[in-house]
DNA sequence: CAGTTAATCTTTGCACCGTTTAGTTATCCG
DNA sequence: CGGATAACTAAACGGTGCAAAGATTAACTG
């Protein structure tokens, strides 16, 4: 297919408005930024792209597959933060720790997205297959780093567990304010990081 | 006071219903239970109460003020099932293994009353400092049996809320169904647990 | 190019929700 | 006993997700 026809292509799905679903999972994450989880609504939505209440139905079969959507912009989001915070990082041990570090921080810089991400309303991600695959490209980018050990699949597959509860763990109780890292003298995350790695370091070869 | 001017005391709290504030707790904990949090409003805790959509509000400024104390209950019941479980086991390490086996057994067990504990209504506790407390019990189990060990209260302040993070992060990816058990052989959870607090075990004296 | 098809969007409306207000009733206390 | 007050009722407001039916318009087809 040609490039012209790769554009008219995609204008097939310009109807009315443009491209409203688009329109729609970006101003979700533009209300999400200023708003919160809360003021998140249909109708909302529907006003800020200039459509009425309805009309997100014809794209969305109801306001979790919309959530859904947004959440895996989201996850795509994280799993480029984290790849890219871990490049050039050659020991397991470091790259770990980056792996964390960036999942923090794209938290806390994202904190309304990030709870949705992790909402009980998206929790059984079987509804949403795409969703689950998305979400899982955090986890692999951790598995990946761990089988550069020499130790078998079943070990890395529980240490990844391991170290993914930890990180997730971390971050939840940070984001809920239930952690404050200042009381730690660690004023960057990755000082706070790095001594939370450290009891693993026998395991990360 | 005497026992007698204690329960009269009490009836002072029981004008119309009875005591509706308890009843309607318990209501809450039943509904969680049956129809899980999307169930839960105001609306059907009235009804299951026999009293109008409004009366609530006597007992309780909002649905969040609501939430926050069923949410109490529910640290209560936790940490009460922590220490239960961690009592007779001296070793540090064996009994770090029952709180945080305890943790994830409870969340398994209540599944909705878990979600409600660490839900984004209730994630700001300074807005319900008495739930603060409570939720703080179950830290406090932690932090007193690593105190046993011979380290620097800052030490044991930072591991405290590693243990807890590790336990806080599996307990809700199980929840979540983002882990499954069975994958790792583990049949039961105290297996799981052990493994996992294994590399702890030189922190753990 | 014309007519059909089908997707997009609007209109309307339902049931439910949290919350507020004003009024009623039962209990407490002097 | 009689006022004060807390607990509750009745009614209503604005907001929500969602379904059904109709109108509009872009895209496909002969």
């Amino acid at each position: 297919m040609s490039a012209v026809a790769e554009i008219v292509h995609q204008k097939k799905f310009k109807y009315h408005h443009g491209d409203l679903r688009s329109a729609l999972i970006e101003a979700a994450l533009a209300v999400l930024r200023e708003k919160g989880m809360d003021g998140l609504s249909l109708r909302v939505l529907a006003k800020a792209t200039g459509v009425t209440q309805a009309a997100p139905y014809s794209h969305f079969r109801d306001k979790d597959d919309l959530l859904a959507a947004v959440a895996e912009t989201g996850f795509q989001r994280l799993a480029l933060q984290m790849a890219e915070e871990a490049t050039g990082r050659n020991s397991v041990q470091e790259r770990i720790e980056k792996l964390m570090a960036a999942y923090v921080r794209f938290a806390v810089a994202n904190k309304p997205l990030f709870q949705l991400m992790f909402s009980r309303e998206l929790a059984v991600m079987k509804d949403y297959p795409t969703l689950a695959m998305t979400a899982g490209k955090s986890y692999a980018l951790i598995s990946a780093t761990l089988s550069k050990r020499q130790a078998s699949a079943e070990d890395t597959r529980f240490l990844t567990v391991m170290i993914w509860s930890l990180c997730h763990g971390l971050t939840t109780l940070i984001v809920d304010e239930k952690i404050k890292l200042e009381q730690f003298g660690a004023a960057n995350i990755d000082a706070f990081i790095r001594r939370t790695v450290a009891p693993f370091s026998g395991e990360l070869v």
